[in-house]
DNA sequence: CATGCAGTTCAAAACGGCTTGAACTATATG
DNA sequence: CATATAGTTCAAGCCGTTTTGAACTGCATG
């Protein structure tokens, strides 16, 4: 399956027992593909907010074990994201990155551009669906009415994603704010 | 991306303009996927709860524009999760499948059993790679607060799951079963 | 019990997203 | 300005998921 919401596939953890700093790099991977995200985008985040202090992408490439190209890219998501920073340290000529808490912020804006208009798109064509049907003399009225249940099908789903955000919201954010450091 | 939770791609919307059933038919197919499930699996629902009639593996085949084994896989996953109902017409060899309201009903059961079976495994890995930090004389104090943050980040992600699943009981579940037929 | 049709199974193909790595660009340094 | 190193781009490859279709099973019928 592939899921827009949740999808399933093996959590693959690769164990590497007694390492916790991969083991807690690794779960937040898993929890922001949970959230919607590439597994390495959290891994690098995690990593980086785990260590607290600006790496440079040779080290995330060394220890997170992703190409070098990857690194790039994954940065580049983080840092449009406002997640990662890119700092320059002074007498060296390579960039270096930082964590900027917090994530769940991040993964709730990027959720909510981009699942409300996918929503919202399925609405419109339900609604149209609806409307054709209206004006086709063949269409019975249960039909219609099977129609316009579909409809509350997929706003029920547009509601529960809305408050799915806010809870997130009051419940991660409030929390992330108290510990921030 | 991929997504556990939600992923984009593109809504590959194949319009047929005019054609109102099979536009519903594949908003469903959508949102369905938005749930985590094949999109197909979404669109023989609605295929045959739109016709609201007991239809033949041949016909769902044609006008679905699937193939035969396809057609049996998803009937047996719909079967399977009581959605879909298989009926012998009398004086007919062939089965005929039905549509059982309602469809989000089932999809937050499996969802509640295999999403949340997925984060409470991502909260015992932080949990235990926080044990282990705890025991290591080389973690500071201040990355083990930062793991125990990211447990939060799990423990919230678990929580608005929950929020989400309940918001779509009361929203969608009470509208279904008012409208049912 | 032979025939034909409905339905199932599953290996292979198709598909799609993610990652890789080689070529390229930009920037610092001597 | 030449060289080296850091960073970016993107086509190709990889990998997991879904779909296909041919072989197979089961069942009803003459």
């Amino acid at each position: 399956m592939k899921g827009y919401l949740w999808a399933p596939s093996a959590a693959t953890q690769v164990k590497e027992p007694g390492n916790w700093e991969s083991m807690a790099v690794d779960a937040v991977g898993n929890v922001i593909e949970f959230w919607g995200f590439k597994r390495n985008q959290g891994r690098v985040w995690a990593f980086l907010y785990l260590r607290d202090e600006a790496l440079s992408a040779a080290e995330l490439e060394r220890d997170l074990d992703l190409s070098k190209g990857g690194v790039s890219m994954l940065i580049r998501d983080l840092e449009r994201w406002g997640v990662v920073l890119r700092v320059r340290m002074q007498g060296d000529s390579s960039w270096r990155y930082r964590a900027e808490t917090d994530l769940l912020q991040m993964a709730r804006r990027v959720i909510e551009e981009r699942e409300f208009a996918f929503i919202s798109r399925i609405r419109t064509d339900l609604v149209e669906a609806r409307k054709l049907a209206e004006q086709d003399p063949s269409a019975t009225k249960a039909k219609i009415d099977r129609i316009r249940r579909m409809e509350l099908l997929a706003e029920a789903t547009e509601k529960a994603l809305a408050v799915f955000l806010k809870t997130s919201r009051f419940d991660v954010g409030a929390m992330f704010e108290l510990f921030r450091t």
